[in-house]
DNA sequence: CAGCATCCTCTCGGATACTG
DNA sequence: CAGTATCCGAGAGGATGCTG
């Protein structure tokens, strides 16, 4: 896992942009992130807020969010394995990010129509 | 073309975000409209600006904003061809959006290591 | 419960060449 | 200048099965 992921070597002053929405993409980051938000979850938890996502794209996500320094993963050393989720200092600096893609989808939801309506 | 990249059936709460989100990934998507929000450009004053893009990736980009109603597209009948892109209503209206991107990876620009640093 | 390993498909995105 | 067309490799992401 080489962790590369798209390479960002051109820094113009979009560079920024790119650099925050690498940590983000990856068609499930942005939901779990928003999920996060509101604490802790379990593995199983997480699973079940996204509708039909396989364990193993959710692993990955995890991963990567984790090696990216934005989630926590505590393990409890149980016999039914208990793992929690949190977001770390990081993690939850991300809020006003979210929270902007989330007010955004919520008032412009749908498609491009109400554009063309409104013009 | 199908133009169906990635499906969102599922609309958790979680929905909204992976909805904001699926305009501006892509890898350019981002830092195109980052350029744009300054004013108008043309394909290859748009394309100085990103070190390092393809024509046709920044075609392809562009077709995509194009339809998902963010940007538009203005085409002057000259001899030398001249392309002008600007931003549209809905277009503009993900300024806060991007602005909290820009401004997140200003902050806590390079990789996760400060975050250890600090903790 | 929370994974990991394997396989496989499909799309993204790069390189290159040609056009009005 | 601003594209379009074609080819191609890499990796994202899905399905399935096994495990501590």
């Amino acid at each position: 896992m080489p962790r590369t992921r798209r390479h960002q070597g051109n820094c113009s002053p979009g560079c920024a942009v790119e650099a925050t929405l690498q940590l983000i993409d990856g068609k499930w980051k942005g939901v779990i992130l928003y999920h996060l938000l509101e604490g802790t979850l379990r593995f199983n938890e997480i699973r079940r807020r996204l509708t039909s996502v396989t364990q193993r794209m959710l692993t990955t996500q995890l991963r990567e969010l984790e090696s990216d320094g934005l989630i926590a993963r505590k393990v409890y050393a149980q016999v039914p394995p208990k793992v929690e989720y949190s977001l770390t200092e990081r993690g939850r600096s991300l809020k006003p990010v979210i929270s902007a893609l989330k007010a955004w989808g919520d008032l412009h939801a749908g498609s491009a129509d109400d554009v063309e309506v409104a013009a």
